[in-house]
DNA sequence: TTTTGCATTAACAAAATTGTTTATCAAATA
DNA sequence: TATTTGATAAACAATTTTGTTAATGCAAAA
């Protein structure tokens, strides 16, 4: 009568998971298959109804891990504070794109199937309230302390995080456009990726400060 | 035997272009329905196949409109270079963000349907090429003169026009994200995308000079 | 050992979606 | 006026996709 009482050979249940998380994120709720989710995790699509009940249940656990990964980790490296703004900042980059690296089609799954869906956005939107304050008072003390040093510029820190946001996920939501149009990125993507931190940190940095 | 010999009350092809274009844009071709588009174009279903064939290629009637006016403005932009490099960077920015503007769901659109998709970027991808060396060469000799000058910074031009790209295109792709996590962004459209020109270009421009 | 309950399969059913055909109408044209 | 031709509607057909059911097997518990 314990919880977990059942004897398959292979855990089904996490095979269509794996399968259905990798059909959703590059084709999209509407786009992904049942029938191509059940093949691809050796199952007969029976299996998937039988443990999920609907494509659109399946599809909701999926997302529903997606978002509090992304959340996680947007709060977590906005936490720690106890580093300079330099440091904090250019710490904050690279962790961001070494998570965009390695979860390289969440950004743009994120926006197709959540904000751009109005149903949803209106049963999971709710969960990225927060985020933008809890980024925003992260910067805003140090930096209001370096402007009236006259050592930063006066930016205005929406604009800087949508900078932020949009230099780190930008390219991983256009990766497979920038490799089709500058042909050698697609050789070395882990030094493109290199190259890109630095850039954008150096790029950020000296919109911030004075000189 | 003119070409024009129909009789139409209404323009029934120009109808189902139109609900055509709006139901792509906003769903993408697999979450577009045909019947919701003939619907919207108030005609029978059987009309858009009279007209059209099929769902396939009635979509690649708008893909390729719409590749052909995004081609169009980038290279129309980067050919003026009678100006200053200052001035051009500005009015290139300002013509792609009111561009975007006009078309905000363009940039999802051609990166989920074109290159996200294998058969696609077959099909369409080479319309492509040509574009990013003939910016390149644009932006080339007079960065290169500015950075012998010793008055601009050793910028990578392919990060430029990376930062670019990703600074105008991102609040398009990710506008309803923004919408949602900036509360005030929604209210007044018109003057976040005044203020986000004068900033790009403001991050950019600190971007290449020195000090 | 019998029973119980979950896992599984395969066939089936239902719904949604795309595509086709036939009949009809209306205008141009011969 | 009779003919032709393109436009249209409505019913129909085919396919794809999702969801369900009934039968079977198998392992643990009673």
């Amino acid at each position: 009568m314990t919880q977990n009482t059942n004897h398959k050979e292979i855990d089904t249940e996490a095979m269509i998971l794996k399968a259905a998380e990798r059909e959703f994120l590059a084709k999209g709720f509407a786009g992904a298959r049942t029938t191509a989710i059940a093949e691809a995790a050796g199952v007969t699509h029976g299996m998937l109804h039988y443990y999920f009940r609907t494509k659109e249940k399946l599809f909701e656990k999926i997302l529903s891990e997606k978002i509090g990964l992304m959340k996680n980790l947007i709060l977590n490296s906005a936490l720690d504070n106890a580093l300079p703004l330099e440091q904090r900042l250019r710490r904050i980059i690279s962790v961001h794109i070494d998570f965009l690296a390695a979860n390289p089609g969440l950004p743009k799954f994120l926006i197709d199937e959540v904000f751009c869906n109005p149903g949803r956005v209106a049963k999971f939107g709710e969960q990225f309230r927060g985020i933008v304050p809890a980024v925003t008072l992260m910067f805003e003390k140090d930096l209001r302390k370096g402007i009236e040093a006259g050592i930063y510029r006066e930016v205005d820190i929406t604009m800087l995080i949508i900078d932020i946001i949009s230099l780190n996920a930008f390219s991983f939501i256009a990766m497979p456009m920038l490799n089709a149009c500058f042909a050698n990125l697609a050789c070395d993507q882990a030094s493109f990726i290199a190259r890109r931190k630095e850039d954008i940190f150096d790029t950020v940095w000296r919109k911030i400060v004075c000189s």
